[in-house]
DNA sequence: CGGCTTTGACCGGCGC
DNA sequence: GCGCCGGTCAAAGCCG
């Protein structure tokens, strides 16, 4: 956590997370509604303020970097910066958003008005004394003073310089008063998009509970027939009784299994910024890439495949720092687990992952599927996937470790849930060891803003673990879920090192917007949403989420994918995700393994 | 032929 | 020390 992996909350950060900020500029925000407050805030302050978390931070930086008005940010603070005054060392950061605003985008236009107008009264002035009469629309402020009037007979030299410090004055003023204008406006694109985000809910929650509908009856039947014959395959494992039915439940290769998102692989090299010490978490226990430590610790040929993963019998680093490797090593085994009702062998999250081993796990009659990221090398992300073991129709992810790569939008999601609960877990918010049950709000609706699951948080697990419950289906009485008195609540000044979390929030709203934007030229399918007109963009952001799960034979897998591609941003859920290796075709063979039900996975 | 999956073997941690 | 178990490796085979 010291190692500077983005963790850290820097001062503006958290003065955004102090409920004085929080309500000094900002519109109320509801006292019931933390989540909905906190999301406003950090989508706030997110784009320019908050540090990104080792996810981003480095790696992401292109993709979240993006933001056209980052540049004309700087710039037009150092222009602001020119012509007026400085700004008090303790001036509120959310000024200099409205500095920001203030010439970026639409408004930049606008800029070069107040400084030509000043200059164009003075030469009217100077030209000709009949026109001092002219409306500038500024004469009201600068020919208001009766002792200027008299200034004006010391010399027309004089009066200039005096028109010039008034012209200047005035700018500053206008100047200030735009920067307060601009604020303004940008709580209420913040409040616009706090209204788009919930809109996108209510209108997720109604086309899943419309598609559920449809389907509940058929699949209520089929799962009980699923765990029936699971049952029975259970029973007569040892006879050569090969689940077909399972292999038979198992849809077919999705249609929209095209390739997506062109990893290109990234041979990247971690950010040179970063402090020596600064790696991935398991740098410091023998996991450590090429590109960090050159080729110290792995003398084998880098093309090998296995180059990515150095295995934990590989040699140790010769400088032991407990404290680091503790965490690190905390690091290294929390986990997020997902937890969604999916027939397809893999829930499609947007990487791209290769099988490197199955087990048949103790208590679980379905073997467990050993996953790692391929989309870099060295990426030390890892995933199992195991079918529940009471409800074979409940498809278990659980994730490991962070991406050191940058991710597809539609990968984001779930990596910033690792992220999120990595560090939620090392925070020490957690006070109680043996597990804690997270106020869902919050981390459910950080990392699925569209959904109500529960996300728990249990210590007691072999490894801590956050456990994303997507089976529960979305209940559209319960819009905005309110912290139930025995929920263990984190307030957002409890994140003492969390800065992934408010990093997802942000980033939630984020690409919330950007989905609505990009999602604009997508084919919908048909449902029975009725779009706003008024609302095209928003409108056709749920319509393309409709279709992702309207278009995918596994709903809860669609929805999953929806929900992170309207997280991740950009790509759509059906073109941007499923790109896993031999992802459910049924027409595979199973694998006849006398003692293994590896058909299950559909491997 | 390269990339991927399969699958038995191996290793380390842990409890007894 | 032994066995169990989870996790990983790597050779063999498959596939496009």
């Amino acid at each position: 956590m010291d190692r500077g992996w983005g963790l850290t909350l820097d001062s503006d950060s958290l003065r955004f997370f102090s409920p004085a900020t929080a309500t000094s500029n900002t519109p109320t925000v509801a006292a019931h509604r933390p989540p909905s407050g906190f999301l406003k805030l950090l989508g706030h302050t997110r784009p320019a303020d908050v540090a990104l978390p080792m996810f981003f931070s480095a790696a992401h930086q292109p993709h979240l970097g993006h933001r056209p008005s980052f540049d004309e940010e700087r710039l037009s603070r150092d222009t602001a910066s020119a012509v007026s005054p400085p700004s008090p060392p303790g001036e509120n950061r959310a000024v200099a958003v409205g500095e920001v605003d203030f010439f970026s985008a639409e408004s930049k236009k606008q800029s070069p008005r107040p400084a030509d107008e000043p200059s164009a009264v003075v030469k009217k002035e100077i030209g000709s004394e009949a026109n001092m009469d002219v409306n500038t629309g500024l004469r009201l402020l600068t020919a208001n003073n009766g002792s200027d009037d008299s200034m004006v007979d010391d010399g027309i030299g004089f009066s200039v310089d005096v028109e010039n410090k008034r012209a200047k004055n005035e700018l500053v003023q206008l100047q200030g008063e735009l920067q307060r204008m601009n604020a303004e406006n940008q709580k209420l694109k913040e409040m616009l998009s706090q209204v788009s985000t919930n809109y996108s809910t209510l209108q997720m929650h109604l086309a899943a509970m419309i598609h559920q509908q449809q389907q509940s009856h058929g699949a209520e039947t089929r799962q009980e027939h699923e765990v029936d014959e699971a049952k029975s395959v259970e029973r007569k494992r040892d006879q050569e009784l090969v689940p077909r039915q399972f292999l038979d439940l198992v849809p077919s290769k999705t249609a929209d299994n095209e390739e997506v998102w062109n990893s290109s692989s990234e041979e990247r090299t971690r950010n040179g910024s970063k402090s020596p010490g600064h790696n991935m978490e398991l740098a410091s226990s023998g996991h450590i890439t090429d590109q960090e430590h050159g080729n110290s610790t792995r003398p084998e040929s880098p093309d090998s495949e296995t180059q990515g993963w150095v295995p934990n019998k590989a040699p140790k680093l010769d400088v032991p720092k407990a404290i680091d490797q503790s965490a690190e090593a905390t690091m290294r085994k929390a986990r997020v687990s997902v937890r969604a009702r999916s027939e397809a062998p893999m829930i499609t999250d947007g990487c791209q992952w290769r099988k490197y081993g199955q087990k048949m796990a103790k208590g679980n009659p379905c073997p467990r599927a050993y996953y790692r990221c391929t989309m870099a090398v060295g990426c030390p992300v890892r995933k199992q996937v195991q079918r529940c073991a009471e409800d074979r129709s409940i498809l278990i992810t659980t994730y490991e470790g962070n991406h050191n790569h940058p991710l597809p939008p539609a990968a984001m999601a779930m990596a910033s849930t690792t992220t999120a609960a990595v560090s939620m877990l090392l925070s020490g918010s957690m006070s109680s060891s043996d597990g804690a049950m997270m106020n869902p709000n919050l981390l459910a609706r950080a990392i699925l803003p569209c959904s109500s699951s529960m996300a728990t948080i249990s210590a007691s697990a072999p490894f801590p673990t956050v456990t994303l419950d997507l089976t529960h289906s979305p209940n559209p009485n319960l819009p905005l879920q309110r912290p139930q008195p025995h929920q263990f609540q984190i307030p957002p000044q409890n994140f003492p090192s969390g800065q992934a979390l408010p990093q997802v929030f942000g980033q939630a709203l984020y690409n919330q917007s950007k989905f609505s934007g990009l999602q604009l030229s997508q084919d919908t399918a048909p449902n029975s949403q009725s779009s706003h007109q008024g609302q095209a963009s928003l409108a056709d952001t749920v319509n393309a989420a409709t279709a992702a799960i309207t278009a995918d034979p596994n709903f809860t897998a669609a929805l999953a994918a929806a929900i992170s591609s309207i997280i991740g941003g950009g790509s759509h859920p059906n073109n941007g995700s499923n790109n896993n290796n031999n992802n459910g075709n049924a027409t595979t063979s199973n694998s006849n393994n006398s003692n293994k039900m590896n058909g299950f996975l559909g491997n």
